[in-house]
Order: C-alpha cells, then sequence, then structure tokens
DNA sequence: ATATGATACATTGAAATACAAGGTATGTCA
DNA sequence: TGACATACCTTGTATTTCAATGTATCATAT
C-alpha cells in the first residue's frame, strides 16, 4: 500500500466536488473548509499539485474566467474524470470496508 | 493534514491487532493478510518501524518467546497503548465521515 | 488615501509515510 | 539437499502533504 493505495483520497476528494459543478481552486479548499468545519483543511500546497496532475491525465479541463476584475481557474471534471472519481471511490470504499474490518475484532 | 492527520492508519490496524492478544510480527501481517483478503498488504517495511516507534512512546511492551526453536518477539498493548487507541480510532472515524460527507454530495 | 483582510493564483523545501528490495537465520518436508 | 515457510530487520526511494512564502487584485473601514 505504497502511497497511491493507501491515500490518493485527497484527489478522490476533489473529482468529488467537481463532479457537481464547475469550480476554481480558491473555491474547493473554501467549501471544504466549510463542509468539513475543522476536521481537515486542504492546503494550496496540496491542491494545485493535484489539480495539475489531473489535467494531465485528462481528468479535468480547464479554463479561465473573469469575475469583477478577479480572473479564476475554473475546473471541468471530463469523461475521463468521472470514470476516475467511479475506480476512486470505489478504492475508497474497500479500504474503508477494509480498515472497520479490522477495528470491529477488537 | 501533513501524514500524521490523513493517515497514520497504519498504527491503529496493529494497535487493534494488540489490543485482542500479544502478538508477533510475522503474525500481525499473517492475520491481516489472511483477514483482509488482498485490499491491502502490511509489509515489513512499514510494520518494523511502527512497532518501534509504538515501543519509544511506550504504548507497546515486548517480550521474547522461544517457541518450536524459532524465538518471537512478541508485542502487548499497555495501558497507554490503549489510550492511543482510543485516540486514533475516533481519529479515524472522523476522518471517514469526513470523506463520506463530501462523497455524498455528488 | 491607505491599511487590512479576503480573494485568487502558485512554488519551494522539508517532513511523514509506505514499500520494494535486500539481508540473516532457523525449521519443515519432500 | 533444496525449497519453502517462518521470523527477524534495514536501506533507499517514491509519494503525499504541508508550512512558508510570494504575487496581485478587490472590498472595506479608518
Amino acid at each position: 500500500m505504497r502511497g497511491k493505495q493507501s491515500l490518493a483520497h485527497t484527489s478522490l476528494l476533489v473529482l468529488s466536488l467537481l463532479s457537481r459543478q464547475d469550480m476554481y481552486g480558491y473555491q474547493m479548499i473554501s467549501t471544504l473548509e466549510q463542509k468539513l468545519d475543522r476536521t481537515f483543511a486542504l492546503k494550496e500546497g496540496t491542491l494545485y499539485p493535484i489539480l495539475r496532475e489531473l489535467e494531465s491525465q485528462g481528468a479535468v479541463s480547464c479554463y479561465e474566467q473573469e469575475v469583477s476584475g478577479r480572473v479564476r481557474k475554473y475546473y471541468h471534471l471530463t469523461r475521463k474524470g468521472k470514470r476516475l472519481l467511479a475506480e476512486e471511490r470505489e478504492q475508497w470504499d474497500r479500504y474503508a470496508r477494509a480498515i472497520n474490518t479490522v477495528l470491529e475484532l477488537s
């Protein structure tokens, strides 16, 4: 379970957010902060590399839009991204079930 | 969520196993392999550093026992270890709930 | 007018985590 | 005798994440 297997749960969160609507980086961060009130926070240094990676994989496309003088970079989930979301979601379910299985023994 | 916060779930598994009975390293690995049939595997390079860390924290104590010529190193969960288990278990629950919260939105 | 804080992007260096690959040594069984 | 399971362990590397930092614009209050 090197890296990818055990984690990669952060990109799952990003993909999941984008499955509802196109979003820009800062919006993802503040949405999660609001939704997950102090459970954990998604940081810029984590998010932007993930977005770049997802884009290079073709899982998200991206376009800029000016809103009241500020340029926002919106990300959009592609068909490929939707498949990836489904995969990662299933991986997460398996992972969580596995941990809970062990915990239930004690 | 740097390292500790998001993961550290592996030590939770180890603590959980030890809460049922004293175990030796190889036994933990094979028990998990058997229990979690191909979901993931706990590897030596992961386990032994964790055991050393838990021991240095006083969460586990350790004794050797010879069984049919082979020396096994058993680990025992201390009171401190039980407290740590409770903490990590709660952390895991919060973490899993948080992820599921985001997933349910999509 | 200007300072402060929120919005919005991004990078860099360091720490934590996990594993692959390797090593040692003994018991068991064909 | 050789192969495989048991049992311990370490080293080097890849991955993931964050803290810290930087840039720039807008809104608001002073």
